[in-house]
DNA sequence: ATCTATTTATAAAA
DNA sequence: TTTTTATAAATAGAT
């Protein structure tokens, strides 16, 4: 339907491909939107060009989506369903690794052990058994960290008791040998301390070293 | 393109929307294939007539799979994203849940419990400890339940040595009644017994019942 | 389906 | 690209 007839073969001339694809492109688009009209029905047309650029046309009473969906229930085919199968897959198997650890927890924790037999009960007995040992092991670990610092408060308050008499001790003399008439109490001296001259506490490592 | 002009509007005649639906489906196709052919395009035709009958056409070098993927690369539209992020979500729920419970197998197994503060060792310890004795229960069940088993099979062994031994003598007695010149000793009497008559100890149940 | 008058699409040229 | 125009192709209405 031009000035020649063509053969229906790829056009190799680069220019003339393109002018014919820009041209029958715009046919064929112009034909879907008049199919959908007249006949009442619904057209998806994805059309890409040789160089990958893309052109539609959905019917306005339906989307793409919506054609998609009528065309897997139509043809039985399936569009995405191999990414849903996959990811399906994957659920059936996480499902499947989620009961088995179901199961196992609650053989754990003492339950639907009927369905096991004695010769299954043995590895489990010994799970426990080995689970419960290093529990208490590392509760002991614990109690052991505690206990050793409370030891280390207390051989530092032992130090600091020291060096705080020491100090009063030393004071109380220079006090007297400078004697200016008035009789401080102890306690009061101690009071009247600036601050970065008092004894501080170390802080205790309650956590242990995690 | 006919014998008369028409309008682009619906057909009324249903007939007529029909034959008209036919020649210009098969037309489109054409000019699809065309297009295909003559301008090394891809593309990808859904149609589907009024009365839902579906007609399809895809470029030899692609299927409409390959097309929607392009589609959605080159449009960013999702067509069924919709569906796949549903499963996506679920996968994730789950693997969550997964790990969840993986961590807990594994303090139960007395593993990672480093990360675990003094305070959460008790509940495991407890739950090791309940799962412990009912293990250990079940154990004991299933000894009672042979324990109860071998009395069992043993009083029936007593019941079946005192029937055996109650049916030798009787034998014995009449033997000597009827004698008939020869003596023959008490075993060899049982061993020409016939099969039928001889004493079937009973099948103990070493499964328990459940 | 098939025919055919007519409209429409488009190849080649500009 | 778009327009032009001669011609091929599609198809409306009839059979």
């Amino acid at each position: 339907m031009g000035r020649g007839k063509i053969e229906i073969k790829r056009i190799e001339n680069s220019t003339n491909r393109q002018v014919t694809f820009s041209k029958r492109r715009n046919g064929i688009m112009k034909k879907a939107k008049e199919i959908s009209v007249l006949c009442d029905a619904q057209v998806s047309l994805v059309i890409f060009s040789s160089l990958g650029k893309m052109f539609e046309y959905c019917s306005p009473s339906t989307t793409l989506s919506k054609m998609l969906e009528k065309y897997q229930q139509n043809s039985g085919k399936k569009l995405w369903d191999a990414k849903h199968e996959n990811l399906s897959a994957e659920i059936d198997r996480i499902k499947k690794e989620n009961d088995n650890m179901q199961i196992e927890l609650r053989h754990y924790e003492g339950e639907d052990l009927n369905s096991l037999n004695p010769k299954e009960l043995i590895p489990i007995e010994e799970a426990l058994q080995n689970g419960l040992t290093s529990v208490r092991d590392k509760q002991m670990d614990y109690l052991k960290m505690l206990k050793k610092n409370e030891r280390m408060l207390e051989d530092e308050n032992k130090r600091l008791t020291y060096l705080l008499h020491q100090q009063q001790m030393a004071m109380e003399g220079s006090m007297r040998e400078l004697d200016i008439g008035y009789h401080h109490k102890d306690r009061e001296y101690a009071a009247q301390m600036p601050m970065t001259f008092r004894v501080q506490p170390i802080q205790p490592n309650l956590q242990g070293n995690k």
